[in-house]
Parts: structure tokens; sequence; C-alpha cells
RNA sequence: GACCCAUUAGCUCAGUCGGCAGAGCACCUGACUUUUAAUCAGGGUGUCCCAGGUUCGAAUCCUGGAUGGGUCACCA
């Protein structure tokens, strides 16, 4: 609503009282306000007693919170007030407060801000309340809240106006707890486990680690183009050059992609580095952060996601790219096989692929196609094949394959993460393979990064590398159905 | 990007065959000192998403557009 817009009665009302306030001499956008209790600690200290050991206590208390309903009886009144923690009934009687706070408290709106100073007392339908004995206007709602039964179903609204959002539905303030939660976990594990966490560039010179379109933007005084990261990891892995030898990142990174209810144009990664280790132990490593998260957050290591029962006790299934193709389909593809048998064996089994695809795309393609949606239960799918894996160590038995992983549950992808190569030879190679996919079309092939391979000329010991996308974390985790509902303000399109 | 669905009061939603724009909550006036989706009496507050078209007459039918949701595609 803009500042010319004609006021409907509903906002003038507002508008009006707020003029009375102030002739009062009651300051509606009010000032400092100490509080003793929230609601949920006086209902955690007092719900399970008896009206009489309530009564017996004389509990003094001093709330704040926003007006959620009122429920007016004459010289008394019913209202619940909402913080933070949740919602408390209070009891204002004229006798206690006095015949002006008494008005100002039943001309308030629901929405206002109040603080009550009052006692706690059981009422007889045994609701845990406040008597209040002074009520301090805070601040004022100029607009009416939504609809106090029904809520703010509105999807749009809900995600345009997270405020309102969060102010009717109290699972959605849950929601990003558990997010915030889930984090402050991650973080306090890998600390634990001699993990540096570190702050690199958001805008790159060179969009690279990762196949995805880049956002572009521009320096003006560099007078160059830059982009909006679509990954941490080279930045982090010359941080390992750097001798740096356990180090993560958790931070924003940025694809110019399609938007979905898994897929937002900004998402948050976790992704870490650890010299000396390889694919396997970052398999450990990956099973161990997330069961402990689940553990810390929800206190249990089984979540119910979609309908289904997903066990995160250890030990999760690890299987071969290849090996699962093979129990899913019957095609082998661990076998030598010609880039041309390969496709034939695509356009047999109703695999889609186009015509630039070699064995390693078309392996893949069989993959995403006839696996993937059925990994329910936490499985890491390792040996990718090296087309698709420009930046993992080759595989020592089979070259064609790389020690990569990925981890799929409810058959989403939750992590990506390989033995990191670190032979800047074989680095450039794969630069080369991938700017000549580029040339034939596919844009989002890893571009040559000079800068990148220096830093590996140098050296770089043995590394394991990890990427898990928070987001996605969070929606297993709170059984969220879009990633929408675990980011407080997605993107959508400006309303003008 | 393709397809399907939705858009009516501040919110949640009805609206029949094309014939005066509706309900509940919220809001306003009054009653009510342990209520709780408080109750009782009275009051209807609107760019029916937008622009065209058909028609005596359009929230309703047609065309185009906007926004959102879902599915697919792309990806994480």
């Amino acid at each position: 609503m803009t500042q010319g817009e004609e006021l409907n009665e509903l906002l003038q009302v507002r508008r009006d009282k707020l003029d009375q306030l102030r002739e009062k001499g009651v300051d509606p956008f009010g000032r400092k306000f100490e509080r003793t209790h929230t609601a949920q600690a006086i209902l955690d200290a007092f719900d399970h007693l008896s009206k009489e050991e309530i009564q017996e206590k004389n509990q003094p208390a001093v709330i704040a919170g926003r007006l959620m309903s009122k429920r007016k009886q004459g010289k008394a009144s019913f209202a619940h007030l909402q913080d933070q923690s949740g919602r408390i009934q209070i009891y204002v009687r004229k006798d206690e407060v006095g015949e002006e706070q008494y008005e100002t408290f039943t001309s308030a709106d629901l929405g206002d801000w109040l603080g009550v100073s009052g006692t706690v007392f059981k009422t007889n339908r045994g609701e845990t309340s406040i008597k209040a004995t002074e009520i301090t206007f805070l601040s004022k709602s100029l607009r009416p809240l939504p609809e106090k039964f029904h809520g703010l179903k509105d999807v749009e609204l809900r995600y345009r106006k997270r405020y309102l959002d969060l102010i009717m539905n109290p699972e959605v303030k849950e929601t990003f707890l558990t997010r915030s939660r889930i984090i402050s976990a991650m973080r306090r594990y890998l600390d634990e486990q001699g993990f540096l966490e570190v702050e690199t560039p958001t805008m790159h010179t060179i969009p690279g680690g990762a196949a995805a379109r880049p956002f572009i933007t521009h320096h003006n005084a560099l007078d160059i183009d830059l982009y909006m990261r679509i990954a941490i990891e080279l930045h982090l892995k010359r941080l390992i050059v750097g001798g740096i030898e356990r180090v993560y990142e958790i931070g924003r990174v940025y694809r110019n992609e399609g938007i979905s209810t898994r897929h937002n144009p900004e998402f948050t990664m976790l992704e870490l580095y650890q010299a000396y280790a390889d694919f396997h132990d970052i398999m450990d490593l990956t099973e161990s952060l997330i069961t402990h998260i689940a553990q810390e957050v929800l206190g249990t290591d089984t979540v119910q996601y979609a309908g289904h029962t997903v066990q995160l006790g250890q030990p999760w299934a690890r299987k071969h790219m290849a090996d699962l193709v093979k129990e899913h389909t019957g095609v082998d593809f661990r076998r030598e096989m010609s880039d041309e048998e390969a496709r034939r064996l695509a356009d047999e089994h109703g695999v889609e692929i186009t015509p630039a695809m070699t064995f390693g795309h078309i392996l893949n393609e069989f993959f995403e196609q006839k696996v993937e949606e059925k990994l329910i239960q936490p499985t890491f799918v390792y040996g990718h094949p090296l087309e698709i894996s420009p930046l993992a160590r080759k595989n020592e038995e089979d070259p064609r394959f790389t020690d990569r992983f990925e981890l799929f549950i409810v058959g989403r992808e939750h992590a990506n993460a390989f033995t990191e190569l670190n032979d800047p030879v074989d680095q450039r190679e794969r630069f080369e393979a991938q700017v000549r996919e580029k040339s034939q079309g596919n844009d989002e092939a890893h571009p040559m990064d000079e800068d990148f391979l220096e830093a590996l000329e140098y050296g770089m010991p043995p590394t394991g590398g990890l990427g898990i996308g928070i987001d996605r974390l969070v929606m297993l985790l709170t059984d969220s159905a879009s990633i929408r509902d675990v980011l407080l303000f997605p993107t959508l399109r400006d309303q003008g």
C-alpha cells in the first residue's frame, strides 16, 4: 500500500485511535520495557500447579507482547499476548488498573504491543494467566492482522510478508528456529573437529567450482564484470595449498537457473576441505555430521519426510553408481563399453541423451533417470564418471570413474564430495576438456581457471572435500515440502 | 521455458443457468467483572487481478496479459 492510497475504514479507525492515544498523553510508539518473564516461562513454571497453589505463591510477573485476541466483558476483559516464546492470557479488571488504563486497553486493537504487570493466577477454566495491575502501551499497529482462526493461508502473502506468516503460524517460527539450530550444531561439530571457519569472496572473476550458469554483475571502478559465486570450492582449495589443513565455509551461493520447490536462485552451502583425507574419510565425516545434527537438534536419528521414514542411524549404504545402474536396469557400465554402445543402450532403455554425450555422461543419465528417485534411505553413490567430475581425482583402478560421491536421501542429492584432484597437469587437461564441451554448447561446463591452476602447481596435499546443501538438509529435518518453507524470504518476482 | 490450476471485503472463503456483491472472522455502536473461535442486539466496509470482446445486461462466457501455486524441464 502506498502513501497516496486512500485509507479504508479499518485503517482509518486505527489512525484515529493513534491520535486518541496521543491526546491522552500515551506514546503510541513507546519505549524500553523490562519484563521478568516470557509467556512460555510462566507456563513452564506454573501451568502444572493447581489454582490454589498458584494463588498461594502470589507470583508477580511482567510480560510483553502482541495483542492477539480480546474478549471484553464489561468491566473486565480477557486477552492473549504473544511473544517469541508463545501466548499467554491476561485478565484486566477496571477496578485493578483504573479507568484510564482500562480505556486504553479496551480501545487497543489486535496487533498492538502491550506490556503487562500483574500476578500469575489460574482461571476457573484452568488457564494459567496474568491478572493485570498495570497496562503499558508499547506500540500501535495500524493494520489489521489476518483472521485469527484461519490465519494466513495465501502462500504468496506468506512468502512476501513473512512477518505476518511468523505472527499467525507458530509452526513457521519453529521451522526457522530449527534451521538456526541445525547450522549452529553444524558449526559446533566442525569446530570441535578442528576445522577453521573462513569467509571467501562471493564475487568471482571466474565462475568455477561447479557446473551452473552464474549471475553477472559489474564493478564500476575496476570496469570489470564479476560473477556471483556458484560454489565456494576453488578458494577453499587455495587455502589448503596455503597450509590450512581443515577449513570450511557456510555461505550463500548463487545460480542463475530455474526456480522450483527445490531450487532458489540463492541458497546456502557448507563446503569443507580436509588435507590428507580421501572420499572414504569424507563419507564417514558426512554420516556422523548429519546424524549428529539430527540427534542434537531433533533428539532422534529417525525422521519423517513426505510420508517416508528415514533412518539416519549409521551405517549408510555405499554403492558404486555403475552397480546401482546395473541393479535397476541390468546394464553393466563397469565393463569396457564404447560411446556408440552406450548410446544404443540408452536408446534401448528409454534413457534420453543428447548427441554430444559420451560414455560417462550416458552412465550419469542412466543413474539420474532410472535410479536417483528410488534412493529413499541415505545412500552414498560413488564412482561418478570422469566427464562430469572435472575437479575430482581419477579412480586408480578404472580411470573412467572418479573418487567422488553424492549422498542421496528421499531421492534427492544432499551432498557432493570427492577426493580432490591435486595434480595440476591432470587438472589443466580436465579444464581443457570442459572448455571443449563449452564450445560444443554446454554453457554450464567449467571455465579455464589459470589462477587456480597456478595455486595447484605450488602443491596441494591429498585432500578430501565436501559440499552440503543446507536448505535441503533443513527441508529433510523439518519435513518441509518446498525450499521456500525453509527460506525466510524466498526469491519471488517483483510485484511492482 | 512448457502444461495445469488459482486470483471476489483487512483475512478465510461462497457466489447456481449471464439478471441488485455474499457469509464468518476482523472492524464500528451498545450490553456484560473468570472468558477463551466468549456471548447477545444493531451496522456491510468491494478496482470481483488487469485490458479488450460478446451481450439489453458479465464476478460468471471469449481473447490477451499479470501474479502466485503445482507438475515437468534445468539444476543443488
